[in-house]
DNA sequence: GCCAGGATCGTCT
DNA sequence: GACGATCCTGGCG
């Protein structure tokens, strides 16, 4: 674990508006905030609409119109009935892009981490999208939450402490598993959901 | 330590 | 009515 105190300026708007692989690329090193609690962004997916694992291949519908808005905002969806994802919409309005959050390395609110994953070693407690959403306590209650301006922020990486980026498959998916979506950053690899590549 | 299987429900066909 | 961008538990050795 590392000190938290050396977070640099929140996010805006142009930083999500750019292609998803691109964004997911730059929020390594990053530190996700939600509510005073948070972490080191160490793992990331790209989701693009032109492909199948997308939510948004489907097109515009209630679930996905969130997707197709502006860039900087959240959608958090269940999966397999109990697990929160969630994701950041990338890309202008009009298209259909988002990166999933897949692992931070926890560095402030420890405390209400632990509360929140009680008897969890460490390396556990936010290791995975799910765990890491039940871990800051973001619900669905949080889709389409303005990351720019809410209680969920993003904040610029450390210049002094930059990630070594590798790009692998993405994980946990049946259609266009070939592309390499999936980063990770390698200085954390204690903290990853599983093994880069 | 590894692996197999079950939990659980919103969304779309 | 089927299917997940997952996680946890229990059995085995």
């Amino acid at each position: 674990l590392t000190p938290g105190a050396d977070r640099g300026p929140r996010l805006g708007r142009d930083f999500f508006g750019r292609d998803p692989t691109a964004v997911a690329a730059d929020l390594l090193g990053c530190t996700l905030s939600a509510r005073g609690a948070g972490g080191r962004i160490v793992e990331t997916e790209a989701y693009h609409e032109g492909e199948p694992a997308c939510h948004a291949y489907v097109g515009r519908t209630e679930r996905t119109e969130v997707l197709y808005g502006p860039p900087g905002f959240a959608y958090v969806y269940l999966s397999y009935g109990i697990h929160q994802l969630f994701n950041v919409v990338t890309g202008g309005e009009g298209h259909g892009a988002a990166v999933l959050i897949r692992a931070l390395e926890p560095d402030h609110g420890l405390e209400r981490i632990r509360e929140r994953r009680p008897g969890r070693p460490e390396r556990e407690l936010c290791s995975g999208p799910g765990r890491l959403t039940r871990a800051l306590g973001i619900s669905a209650a949080d889709n389409r939450l303005d990351l720019c301006g809410g209680a969920i922020s993003i904040h610029a990486r450390p210049e002094a402490d930059p990630p070594r980026a590798l790009a692998g498959p993405r994980i946990g998916i049946s259609k266009a598993a070939d592309l390499p979506w999936r980063y990770c950053d390698a200085s954390r690899s204690e903290w990853l959901s599983a093994a880069p590549g």
